[in-house]
DNA sequence: GCATGCCGAACGATCGTTCGGTGGGTAGAA
DNA sequence: TTCTACCCACCGAACGATCGTTCGGCATGC
């Protein structure tokens, strides 16, 4: 009985506004870090984009690395969803691995500010390492991937299999610097990435 | 006769070691901001690795900003000047395209540090703003020469040619995300990048 | 009356930058 | 050669500003 606590959970607050959860206020940061960079965004600046303080911001949260960790672990969840989605999972390797790029470049276009953060992460804290880790997991299956494909005889023979996974990797991960959400239609940037990566600007399908 | 002091400039200091002249501090310093982010870097860091105090280094250089501003140059005047190559000019669009992806690829190679300073910007300071207009000019070359391939025919016509433009921007500079000196040839890069950008992963060329 | 959301003020730490001084080396006069 | 004046790279210490964070108090609603 003593954890009736949690029932009283996402109370309003005395104003009629939308209550300040976690989850809000993770948003409201990556969105700034976005902008700025997360070194030169101040606690001040993300307190008066939530329309508060800043001693009352951290009445919310317990800290800036609080934020980042919480937008980190909102991206990182959204990719490795990716990873395990039963298409992901079954089918040639070169199935698999188209449905990665697409499911992923549609997962940075949805929760751009948060992969953006974890995209620009220089390792300097502990957090930041660790998310650099779990990181580095999701590029190495991919890279396995395209490994297999390259084994499979389905890929250039001539390019390294650990290049050609960093290049695609980097082509779907350059999104960040560009995309904003509304000006060019998620499904039709799918496809795009999609015939960059497998078949160049040149085009192998004609 | 009063001038006669810039006959005696470039003077070697007490010691027998080198000068620390404005180009090798900037150097030292775009290699610190490679690894720890430019917000991250102290200027007691970047004193300590340039083996002098922070008073003393301030001797040598007028504040971060000038350090920052001469890295940008560097990696400006080495993007811009492939444009100004011969064979970025003249001949068919598609060929003034793939000189130009190849010698980009050099140019991030070489003059890795400075060009991740130029890609890594936020656009916080007027330097910042400035150096990235620059960079938006390039980019800007490169995709009215996309534009021209696909009016002749020679890309994909179902891709938008500025979000093709985008995708190729992004696959070449994503490789100061993990590129590093001595560990993959110079030459196969550029091979493997030209392949990627325009063949894809799958391969046109037979 | 008590918990809760909010605030102003201030904390210590660290930042980029400045300043006064020092020591060794050099050039010029004796 | 010796003396002297000067220059310049170098340094320790401290500046004001800003950072992330904490604290004590005020108001409101159950």
């Amino acid at each position: 009985m003593s954890a009736s606590r949690e029932d009283t959970a996402a109370r309003r607050p005395g104003r009629g506004a939308e209550p300040y959860t976690l989850a809000s206020l993770v948003e409201v940061a990556a969105t700034a870090f976005l902008e700025r960079g997360y070194d030169a965004t101040s606690m001040e600046d993300l307190s008066r984009a939530a329309g508060i303080t800043k001693s009352s911001f951290y009445h919310h949260v317990s800290g800036k690395e609080a934020l980042l960790r919480g937008a980190l672990d909102r991206a990182l969840d959204g990719l490795f969803g990716v990873l395990a989605e039963p298409a992901a999972l079954e089918g040639p390797p070169v199935d698999r691995l188209r449905h990665i790029v697409r499911r992923q470049v549609e997962v940075l276009a949805t929760e751009l500010p948060y992969v953006t953060l974890l995209l620009r992460l220089r390792g300097n804290t502990e957090t930041e390492r660790w998310a650099l880790a779990r990181r580095r997991e999701f590029d190495q299956a991919v890279a396995s991937l395209v490994r297999e494909a390259t084994e499979a005889g389905a890929t250039h023979p001539q390019v390294d299999p650990g290049v050609a996974a960093r290049l695609l990797s980097g082509t779907v991960n350059s999104l960040i610097e560009w995309y904003r959400p509304g000006r060019v239609p998620v499904p039709d940037l799918v496809d795009a990435v999609e015939r960059q990566v497998f078949d160049g600007l040149l085009g192998a399908s004609g």
